[in-house]
DNA sequence: TAGATTGTTAATCGATTAACAATC
DNA sequence: TAGATTGTTAATCGATTAACAATC
């Protein structure tokens, strides 16, 4: 239906219609709406069930106006005067967000961090299932780690078929990555989360993410420093 | 700060550039030079020790148009017509980056995912020594993971001081990850990568991070679900 | 009505991109 | 000089912020 040669001409036919869609959520605010949800859901049930844009930015780390401004691409549906009715607005947030269905998701590389992630519950209280574990190493492979199968990465093709796996998480050594993204994506798999420290070349239809834990530290060491030097301004 | 001038010509070029000193460098700038510091401290050393913006670009994923605007926040060290000394850029991004001396990190909570940060080898490739490990699980408390003891979360004053950390990563359950971050900026930890799905409220001079996992997932399908609806324009 | 809070606007800020003059 | 590539400019794009009119 969909077709796969959406590249160019998605964009003239999108910018047609972006000023309008619910399309054009901006990445920075669509990061934010997930946080807004997490809160929203974790937090215990208020006696009236409203919450204010102020009560919701204070807990999220957010200005006020700015959280009005991300809910406002969901369109109108707070009362002025008032605040959010919160069932609504979880509710508009996970069909933006695509998070009311369960995503099947396979990840690659059991070492460390893989199976740190294996085992992580983060992922299915936010409706991600890791529905397929891979890794080349004959030591792991058929092993169970958090109660699944370790399957040899040669087999990916069919388990993610048999699985509908639509998403990957690589989490193999950096030099694998590039290889393993490719066997992902000749899977079937459209979007990978990449924890190899190396950005990895995919066809312009599958979304990538990395996620860099050094770089972090490195972000963090840098501020630090800034901070430490800049008051003096030599 | 940057070091001797480079010479009598370039006085004025320079002290343009000081007016962008190391404090006005961009964050998005800085993420990605320390991409680039990466790269380039682990290709193979090239025969001239040159690199051009657009090769550098091509591997960091990035456009040499962009790259070259990154370093020049660094001043102008390339040569036109020929590219950047690579050994001079990397020393330049590490000086920047503060990169050039090791950060000693204290680690709390290790679950799945704090024992898998608590082995992680990418850290200490980039200058980052996990120093310490706390918990406050009894059963852990004692023990020794990735060759470390495991420290009680309450000594963390103590330890810290002694070990020189200034740098804390929470990888404990959600519940706990405030009253962690009040304990090590209490133990002298001045910048937090937080693991844990929740915003914490730390003192204004301390730097926090936060890696969600399970945003990043829910990133990739949202970006995912846009795309395959994006084409038909319903 | 009076008080409260949203939704929207306009200004500001910051980052990206393309083009090209400078210059090795 | 001729070819190559940087460094910088200006335009564009995107995100944030503050203010306030709308309205419950």
């Amino acid at each position: 239906m969909i077709g796969p040669t959406v590249g160019g001409q998605r964009a003239a036919a999108v910018s047609e219609a972006r000023k309008h869609s619910v399309r054009e959520i901006p990445e920075a605010t669509v990061a934010r709406l997930a946080v807004y949800l997490r809160i929203l859901t974790a937090r215990p049930a208020a006696a009236d069930g409203i919450v204010s844009s102020a009560e919701l930015a204070r807990v999220a780390g957010v200005k006020p106006a700015g959280l009005r401004k991300d809910l406002s691409f969901l369109g109108s549906y707070g009362t002025r005067g008032v605040g959010y009715d919160v069932e609504t607005l979880i509710e508009l947030i996970r069909r933006t967000l695509g998070a009311h269905q369960a995503h099947r998701v396979a990840l690659v590389g059991l070492g460390n961090l893989g199976q740190a992630l294996a085992g992580y519950a983060g992922f299915a209280g936010r409706g991600f299932v890791i529905s397929a574990l891979f890794d080349s190493d004959p030591a792991k492979i058929g092993r169970a780690i958090a109660g699944r199968p370790v399957h040899d990465i040669v087999d990916a093709g069919a388990v993610c078929a048999a699985e509908s796996i639509t998403i990957g998480i690589i989490a193999t050594p950096e030099g694998s990555a590039q290889e393993v993204a490719e066997i992902l994506v000749g899977s079937g798999v459209r979007s990978i989360l990449n924890f190899a420290p190396v950005v990895i070349a995919v066809p312009a239809e599958v979304e990538v993410r990395r996620v860099d834990l050094a770089l972090e530290l490195q972000m963090l060491a840098f501020l630090q420093t800034r901070r430490a030097t800049g008051a003096v301004g030599t």
